[in-house]
DNA sequence: TTTAAAAGTGAATGAATATTCATTTATCTT
DNA sequence: AAGATAAATGAATATTCATTCACTTTTAAA
């Protein structure tokens, strides 16, 4: 992105406004809701005309779909950092749940505003880019375990869920438990360590 | 409902419009998700005017949280039905999931909707109802297992997210995988069983 | 310093939104 | 049959919505 190939001169796109939007739209999908957010309430909540939105984003359902594919992407990527071909499956696991849990930890506002749509309609053209870019890499991880015999051979979906389910759980408990009072749940390592020790020792062969 | 301790005539509620108006809700949040959904359409899709959901409704935020909860209470209900405290933990999770999965499947566009809600801000009501409710109950099935030594002692959250959120994964697999025709995964009884046999696994002592 | 081109804008548009209100309609008891 | 009451309505309200448009501003190369 702001690239320019032309030799023609231009105005620069102003960054600050960029991530303005991007952050204030976030937090308002986070706070109210798919439903609560509007293109005016963004433009005034970002400090920005409603005309500026449509220079960045071709529309409302444009505008959530970038957001969401960036920081699905983003997410993919950094639980992926490390992992290695040759890598045990016990180590790919542990490193997988480790990225994944440090990456919600510091980005909770943007995994919040991905569970918002992560079930609406819109998700959809989303979980195809996901597939497409990383289908073949967590394939051929559950693939090599199998064939190590490290894992039981499972469908790959009854794999997941097994997998990474269960951390995920734990994980939305915690962002639950942020808001309420009465409800003290705090995730922690410990805890973390526990469930993957779990979830390892049911995929052992 | 419709239990009237006046003694004075009136005109009785059309209960073929409030089926319709529940059935056209259900299935418009589920096409167009919640932010599709609105007052006017609805009326229109029910065959009723706008000022009769205001009749059955205090307002739009009080229709989608009647229907969500009374559908979530028919899930948990028929999730512990035939579940006896002197029943063994592996036969009680057995009926369990096998509940909440014939649940699951015989009233799918329910769920979906109660997807679309479960992660916006307005599903945090209709959380304490189930708590306040169920929690008990569910709560002693854990403690009793553990006190018989038919499970490891863990906390109620780990214990739920290795316990369940595998089946729910599964099921969300499915239900994509209805709308998508590259996407074959159709859920069945041998899967589910591999599924819940490995659960088991993880969770003995 | 000029200038082309994109960035950025405020105000406006028309459609859609939730909700209300003055009426009419159906029902049950008497 | 009469009448009281709540159900049900269609039209109307004021608001908010996504989006557009004519316009101004900023930029950087020439």
């Amino acid at each position: 992105m702001n690239i320019h190939l032309s030799l023609l001169p231009m105005r620069t796109r102003d960054t600050n406004k960029e991530n303005s939007i991007r952050k204030q739209a976030i937090e308002m999908v986070v706070k109210e809701g798919l439903d609560g957010f509007s293109m005016q309430k963004l433009a005034k909540a970002a400090g920005v005309s409603p005309a500026t939105l449509y220079i960045y984003y071709k529309d409302r359902e444009d505008l959530i779909n970038q957001i969401a594919t960036e920081i699905s992407l983003r997410l993919m990527e950094s639980s992926l950092q490390g992992i290695h071909p040759k890598m045990s499956f016990a180590d790919g696991m542990e490193i997988q749940w480790k990225n994944r849990l440090k990456f919600y930890l510091e980005n909770m506002d943007e995994m919040e505003f991905i569970e918002q749509i992560r079930y609406s309609p819109l998700y959809e053209t989303i979980r195809q880019v996901i597939r497409q870019k990383f289908g073949d890499v967590l394939g051929s991880f559950v693939m090599n375990a199998i064939n190590r015999g490290e894992m039981m051979p499972l469908p790959f979906e009854v794999y997941w869920a097994i997998a990474f389910a269960p951390l995920y759980q734990l994980i939305k408990f915690h962002s639950q438990g942020r808001s309420h009072a009465n409800d003290e749940f705090t995730i922690n390592d410990e805890m973390v360590n526990m469930t993957l020790k779990l979830v390892l020792k049911a995929l052992k062969p």
